[in-house]
DNA sequence: CTCCGTTATGTTCATGCAAACATAACGGAG
DNA sequence: CTCCGTTATGTTTGCATGAACATAACGGAG
């Protein structure tokens, strides 16, 4: 599961986390939309969708897809995608690192886990 | 409105963001979660719910309360809610000042604000 | 032409969440 | 004892979200 204490990037409404970060990261491996959802036990729609809200947030997209059958459909991260991910990732390292003391005073002061 | 790119801290599902660091704020302010929530257009369920919710997260309270009369009742930030409250602002900054780079390389590749 | 895996889209249903409204308990001030 | 502002809690209703299901379009392989 994901660690207890995460950070999410906000453009505006709509949320940039450890979700999409992994579903790009499975949709460059597999080379698809639809396996990439498989890979994460997500469906496909849902996959979707999200491939289209992130889409829709640059001015160009993060994934292009492709139609079609067994070898020619499929979905890339283009290199916008690759640069959010990888300037997202910056941001994420930037935090465990530097930001290691807050996180710990943070975590000490938390409620033990419950159930 | 809140900036178009921004970072919320999460403990699980459980946010903490720009929305619950303003009511801590507001809270020390004035003196009572019902003035916070005034202050920030917020109805006062709404703003204790809130605090219900990060005094659960943690191991003692954020925010504590008494009843009573005008001069009686109201609520106080402890000192946990000031410690977490300025971990997160450090946090905060940290990735406004050492994470500014990635935040504007990201900010570039926005497609133009919409409606 | 058929098949298969993919992208693409729509619909329905359940669930969660937030907003709005309503009410009770409290306790000092006067 | 009454009043007022506060904490505290419950109920209802509308809206957003996600899950599940269904279907269409596509296009190379064979």
């Amino acid at each position: 599961m994901e660690p207890r204490l995460h950070l999410r990037l906000y453009f505006g409404e709509i949320p940039f986390g450890p979700g999409k970060a992994a579903l790009l990261d499975q949709i460059a491996a597999q080379g698809s939309i639809s396996a990439a959802g498989r890979a994460m036990g997500m469906s496909y729609k849902r996959a979707w969708d999200l491939v289209e809200e992130m889409n829709a947030l640059f001015a160009s997209p993060l994934v292009v897809t492709a139609r079609g059958g067994a070898a020619k459909g499929g979905a890339q991260v283009t290199e916008a995608g690759q640069a959010v991910l990888a300037h997202y990732r910056a941001l994420m390292d930037l935090v465990a690192e530097q930001g290691a003391g807050d996180l710990a005073a943070i975590s000490a002061l938390l409620a033990p886990a419950k159930g």
